[in-house]
DNA sequence: CATGCATCCTGTAGTAACTACAGGATCAAG
DNA sequence: CTTGATCCTGTAGTTACTACAGGATGCATG
């Protein structure tokens, strides 16, 4: 995760500033250090720093939080999803796009029906 | 694509800076706007903006481009193929995520899945 | 004990590709 | 002649960090 991905999130307030030692360097406690792995992991899996503010915030609140961290969790799960069928087509028309080119040739055909209607 | 879109283009010398009017503002001729309909394909594509400077300059250029556009075109198709692979595990990782979560649960087992080891 | 290197600190700037203003000028329509 | 749309320039904001600069501290080696 690195040290300065950290300070980026302390400064964010997606984690609480963290405690320090006497010379001033920061120490994590084992609450600050599963708050970070929960964090790097939400990131892991896509979640958005915002998205990954309210899980965490519903981590702590103790009661009823299931319905509201399902449906963060399923809203991404459909902007994968879309993200996916996005490629998909992307990738349709690049294998399109690719299929006439041939080695040696001077005029690309894909440059050509780029440049034309 | 905007107005903003294109100055922005102009000033990072993706295309070159439009001639003007008299007034002062910025005249397209059949040229400039193939250019920029070039660059707006291009983007639609998932083509970053290095790439569609490198294939502008190609189509350009009269000769022999079709290898490098090629290898362009192939580069990125991988990058777009990669990026589905990467977000099916993804949706995979969520979909486990996701399994375990009932509506009314007090203790979300997404959460705990994320917090604990 | 001195030295060197690693690591930490703060604060700022850079990344990609735009978008969104602010503040002002100009144009066409009514 | 007024009104609203569109243009102009220039700057700041977006996302989630990463990469410094410049300085202090800690640890290991000689």
């Amino acid at each position: 995760m690195g040290i300065e991905a950290i300070r980026y999130y302390e400064r964010e307030g997606i984690v609480p500033t963290a405690a320090r030692a006497e010379n001033g360097r920061r120490v994590y406690d084992d609450d600050a250090i599963a708050r970070l792995r929960f964090v790097r992991r939400c990131r892991d899996l896509g979640f958005s720093i915002k998205q990954v503010k309210a899980l965490l915030s519903l981590s702590i609140s103790s009661t009823n939080n299931c319905d509201d961290a399902n449906s963060i969790g399923k809203a991404h799960l459909d902007d994968v999803r879309e993200k996916i069928a996005d490629l998909k087509m992307l990738e349709n028309a690049l294998i399109e796009l690719l299929a006439n080119c041939a080695d040696g040739k001077a005029l690309c055909p894909m440059l050509g029906q780029l440049f034309n209607e």
